[in-house]
RNA sequence: GGCCCGUUGGUCAAGUGGUUAAGACACCGCCCUUUCACGGCGGUAACAUGGGUUCGAGUCCCGUACGGGUCACCA
C-alpha cells in the first residue's frame, strides 16, 4: 500500500557531490541579529566550498503566520548580499521550497517510517497539560504498543491521531557536531516526539529532517537550542537509512550574560539597525566576528574575503554578547572608508533632518561629517546650530588650551568682524588667512583667534569642523550676524 | 528537577602541555591639532573554583560553583 517507486523518484532528484546548505527561517516579519548571523555562516560555508546556498521557508506553524514576512526575508538577504541559488522565488531541482507546499511529502515519509517500525500513530487526546506527572511520558504511550492492524482500524474509523517517533528504550545515541564534537545521550532520556501533528502538518523536527535530506543538504547550520534534539534526528536518519549531514550548532547571540537578543526585550533587529544608521556591510562584518574568529589578525573583511577564509573551526562554543559599541566602531570605520560622494548621498537625508535651509550645501556638511560620524542617526544632533543659533553661555569662550577667555574673545571678535566684512572672497583660504594674520598681529596662537570665532559661529562647544569650515558654510552674512551677537553678549558682561 | 552544553580582562576573542597569556572594542594618559573626532604612542585589566595526571597545565581527567539550552501536536 505504500508506493515505493515514489520514494525512488524523490531520491533520484537529490543532488550529490557538492556542499549544499540552507537558511530555513520561519517567517516572523523581521530578521534577528542571531538569525542574520546564522544565515551568514550558512551562506559562507556554502560559498567557501563553491557549493549551493538554498532558502527554505518554514511555515508549518499556522498560528504564527505574518503577512509580508517572507518579503522581509528576501529583502534582507538581498541587501546583505546573501544570494541564494535555490528557493521559493528562484526555484530549483528539489522544490517546492516552502514547507506548507511540501505537505504531501511528509505524510508519505511518515508512513514509510511506520512501515519500518520507527514511528506509530498515537490516538491519545491532546495536551495532558503541565504537571500531569502521570507515568505517561516517554515510551509509555499506550498507543506505542498498538498492533499495526488495530492502529489502521482506528485510523479508518476517522479517529484523529498524531504520528510519533518510536525511540528505543535501551542504548545510547551518539552524534557528531562540528562545533561541539561528539555528544552521547541515553535513549531513555529521549521522548517519542510528534512527527506529524493532528492537523496533518509536520513538526519542525520532522520537516527538517525530511527536507534537509530531500534537498541534499550537507551541512545543517542552526542554533544550539536544537542540540538536544539532534540525537532524535540521528535516529530518524538511521531509521530511513539516510546519510547523516554535518551538524553545525551555533551558540546564541546574547543581549547580556543571561538573555538572548530578542525583539521582545527591545533589542534591535537587522532592520532596526539599518534604520538607526548602521551600514549593512558594517553590520555583516561585525556580526560575522561575533562568535567566529579568523585565523590571523585581520578584522575588516569584504564578503569576498569572508568567502575565501571562512572556516568552521573558528566558530566558538560559548554564547557571545552583542556589543553595540563595537558595532559603532566598525560602522565608523566603514563610513570613513566610503567615497565622499557615496557618503554624501547616504548622509544627505540625515543632514536635511536638521538643516532645512536649502541655501546651505548638504554635500559641504557631509565632507565635514564623514571623518567623525559613527552612525548616521547621530548626524542631525551635530548640525542643529546651522538653522538656528542656539542659546549659549559665554563660558564657552573659555578654553585653556587655546588660551582663550571672555576678555580675549571680546578683543578677537572686535578685530575679526571688520576683517571678515572686508574680505574679497569667502572661501576657506581667505577665511583662514584672515584669522592667521590676525593671530600674528595679536602675537597669539592661531587657536586663540579660532576658538572664539567657532564658538560665536556655532554657539556650541563641539562642532563638526573648525572655525573656517563653519564660517564658510554659514556664509558671510550669517557668520557676521552671529559674531555680532557674540560681541554683544561679551560686551554686556 | 533529569539530560546536554558552556566558563580566558567590562565586551569580542587568540591560544590545541613549555608564551613576558596575542589582537580588537571600551576606558585612561601622552602626542598631533582651530573644538570634537581621526591618526600615532603608551597604560590599566583575564585563564570561575578545588583536586588530580605531568618535569611542566589556560590547554588533559574528576568534582564544585555559576551560566545557558532542552524536556510542546513552537520553531
Amino acid at each position: 500500500m505504500i508506493d515505493h517507486s515514489w520514494f525512488e523518484e524523490m531520491e533520484a532528484r537529490i543532488p550529490h557531490g557538492e556542499v549544499r546548505t540552507r537558511f530555513a527561517p520561519s517567517p516572523t516579519g523581521y530578521m534577528h541579529v542571531g538569525n542574520l548571523r546564522t544565515a551568514l555562516y550558512t551562506y559562507l560555508i556554502a560559498r567557501h566550498a563553491h557549493g549551493k546556498f538554498l532558502l527554505r521557508i518554514e511555515d508549518t506553524d499556522q498560528g504564527r503566520l505574518v503577512d509580508g514576512a517572507v518579503d522581509v526575508i528576501y529583502k534582507t538577504l538581498r541587501e546583505c548580499h546573501l544570494e541564494h541559488d535555490e528557493g521559493p522565488d528562484v526555484g530549483g531541482p528539489v522544490g517546492p521550497y516552502v514547507q506548507t507546499e511540501r505537505r504531501p511529502f511528509y505524510g508519505k515519509y511518515a508512513e514509510l517510517l511506520i512501515e519500518r517500525g520507527h514511528a506509530y500513530r498515537c490516538f491519545c487526546e491532546k495536551a495532558e497539560s503541565e504537571e500531569d506527572s502521570g507515568e505517561f511520558d516517554r515510551g509509555d504511550d499506550p498507543c506505542r504498543s498498538l498492533s499495526p492492524e488495530e492502529a489502521d482500524r482506528l485510523a479508518s474509523l476517522g479517529k484523529p491521531f498524531v504520528i510519533r517517533q518510536r525511540i528505543p528504550h535501551e542504548g545510547t545515541t551518539t552524534f557528531h557536531d562540528e562545533i561541539f564534537g561528539d555528544i552521547t545521550v541515553e535513549n531513555a532520556t529521549l521522548d517519542d516526539q510528534v512527527l506529524i501533528k493532528r492537523d496533518g502538518l509536520p513538526t519542525y523536527n520532522f520537516a527538517n529532517v525530511i527536507d534537509d535530506h530531500m534537498m541534499g543538504i550537507t551541512h545543517v547550520v542552526r542554533g544550539s537550542e536544537y542540540l538536544s534534539s539532534a540525537p532524535k534526528y540521528n535516529l530518524l536518519y538511521e531509521g530511513f537509512g539516510w546519510e547523516i549531514p554535518r551538524y553545525v550548532h551555533c551558540s546564541p547571540v546574547m543581549r547580556d550574560a543571561h538573555n538572548k537578543m530578542s525583539k521582545r526585550h527591545g533589542d534591535p533587529s537587522y532592520e532596526d539597525l539599518i534604520a538607526q544608521g548602521f551600514l549593512t556591510d558594517a553590520v555583516i562584518n561585525y556580526v560575522t566576528l561575533l562568535g567566529w574568529s579568523p585565523k590571523g589578525e585581520q578584522e575588516f573583511f569584504t564578503m569576498d574575503e569572508l568567502k575565501e577564509c571562512f572556516d568552521l573551526a573558528g566558530i566558538s562554543k560559548s554564547p557571545a554578547i552583542f556589543d553595540i559599541e563595537k558595532l559603532r566602531y566598525f560602522n565608523s570605520a566603514y563610513i570613513r572608508a566610503m567615497s565622499p560622494e557615496a557618503f554624501a548621498a547616504a548622509a544627505e537625508p540625515w543632514i536635511r533632518k536638521a538643516v532645512k535651509n536649502e541655501a546651505i550645501d548638504a554635500a559641504a556638511i557631509a565632507a565635514l561629517l564623514q571623518q567623525r560620524t559613527e552612525i548616521l542617526s547621530e548626524i542631525p544632533e551635530k548640525l542643529d546650530f546651522f538653522d538656528a543659533l542656539p542659546e549659549y553661555s559665554t563660558e564657552l569662550f573659555v578654553h585653556k588650551k587655546s588660551k582663550s577667555d571672555e576678555q580675549s574673545s571680546l578683543e578677537v571678535l572686535r578685530a575679526v568682524i571688520p576683517v571678515f566684512e572686508a574680505l574679497e572672497s569667502w572661501d576657506d583660504e581667505s577665511i583662514l588667512n584672515a584669522m592667521v594674520a590676525l593671530a600674528e598681529q595679536m602675537e597669539a596662537k592661531n587657536a586663540k583667534v579660532m576658538w572664539p570665532v567657532r564658538i560665536a559661529a556655532a554657539g556650541k562647544a563641539v562642532t563638526p569642523g573648525g572655525a573656517v569650515e563653519i564660517c564658510r558654510i554659514l556664509g558671510r552674512e550669517e557668520t557676521l550676524r552671529r559674531l555680532r551677537i557674540a560681541l554683544e553678549k561679551l560686551e554686556a558682561l
